[in-house]
DNA sequence: AGTAGATATAAACATTCATTTATATGTTGA
DNA sequence: TCAACATATAAATGAATGTTTATATCTACT
């Protein structure tokens, strides 16, 4: 076997890095790494089955502690940790009201992302079930 | 102070749970537990800034693992570990050509999450700020 | 066969994280 | 003030994770 192989090359188009644009600049569709950095805090939310269960929840309407934690079947202990760690996301807005606190989905787009990702991971799946 | 809480209700029609449908049953939206697990598997492979980087540069066409090194100026073996992450939860492909190895995104909707999640996490950021 | 290059794997380490158990804080009504 | 309820916090623990350093595997060319 005397086959070449060439070097691959370094096509550098792929995205444009923080140094590149001037503060302020506004692009459509800019993904710096501080964008990526973000976007991967708030995937590190999503990463847990439990707490994608409780955005579901407070994504339909407010919902208080002891709702979710009926509702989930899950200790309270744990859901009030999760619904902190969601807090330190941004992704839930808190109210009181009385004794209880309320939570809520700050941003529906995040709906659509559980929901492509789940799809997705369906699609990945049955793909390499088929093969 | 002597005001009324009444106890918040429990209105019953947020999810389907897996149990009340049967197997082999489609829905268009349906998110049961299980789909929720497979997200959330999937956004723990989206936890990490290195590793957007590295499905952004192949989602922009397959590249070799050293194409990656040299462009994201990360070690050898740190590529390699979150290439081997990304395999695991079948974000990419891999193509073996001579003593090269070739990774490419596998989904191009992943794209969009990241997308998404990116505007999602600058608006959050910036609401806050704002307030 | 041997050498060089490309990539993967292993070991080690510090850090983060999900969960449980136990306790504290805060609010309301008696 | 006290009791009951809603929620948060703390401590403890085991498991997972990102990174570095060192070494192994695989491929191609001479």
């Amino acid at each position: 076997m005397t086959e070449k192989h060439p070097i691959p090359g370094d096509p550098e188009h792929i995205v444009k890095s923080s140094a590149d644009l001037a503060d302020g600049d506004q692009m459509q569709d800019q993904l710096t790494d501080d964008h990526l950095q973000r976007a991967a805090f708030l995937a590190k939310s999503l990463s847990d089955g439990n707490r994608l269960r409780i955005l579901l929840l407070v994504g339909d309407g407010r919902k208080s502690v002891s709702a979710i934690v009926e509702k989930l079947e899950l200790s309270q202990p744990l859901v009030s940790h999760h619904l902190r760690e969601l807090k330190r996301s941004l992704l839930v807005k808190v109210e009181r009201e009385g004794p209880f606190i309320y939570y809520e989905l700050a941003d529906a787009r995040i709906l659509g992302v559980v929901r492509t990702l789940s799809k997705v991971a369906t699609d990945l799946l049955s793909v390499r079930t088929t093969f």
